[in-house]
DNA sequence: GTTGTGACATCGC
DNA sequence: CGCGATGCCACAA
């Protein structure tokens, strides 16, 4: 039986987290807060409790994240990399999958946004 | 038990 | 579009 059968808590939550960043498609980048509303919220946590810490829950289990977990494809809101320790890294590896960054170290995420579907990155037209 | 901080989001200017 | 301020939960010291 997996981890699951865990009391209702954030550890279970963490593990949503995981799962669902591992469904993430590659050259795709999804937001914390993205996640957080796509994950349902742990039961007896206020619905706007959640909306405000919502995404550092997300924070929070990516920093404990297991390494078969694609952590580098969460972002910001802002198409940003949080400032943290291997975040040039991070850059390295979105940039390896496709993913571009502007001249402002940010990500479109019209184009990059993982809206939670399968579907291929959308291609260029705004040119 | 208290204090401080965090891989964020949203609103206002 | 960018910057500042606010909100709120869990964990560590």
């Amino acid at each position: 039986m997996p981890a699951f059968t865990s009391p209702p808590n954030v550890q279970q939550f963490q593990s949503l987290v995981w799962d669902l960043v591992r469904r993430i498609p590659r050259g795709r980048v999804a937001t914390y807060g993205q996640i957080a509303l796509m994950l349902p919220p742990p039961p007896g946590v206020d619905v706007e409790a959640y909306r405000a810490f919502g995404p550092r829950w997300v924070g929070g289990a990516m920093a404990n994240c297991p390494d078969d977990v694609p952590w580098q494809r969460v972002i910001n809101s802002k198409g940003e990399i949080s400032p943290r320790p291997g975040a040039g890294r991070q850059r390295e590896l979105l940039e390896e999958e496709g993913v571009l960054f502007n001249e402002k170290d940010r990500v479109d995420l019209k184009k990059f946004g993982w809206t939670g579907s399968d579907e291929e990155p959308k291609q260029p037209s705004l040119f």
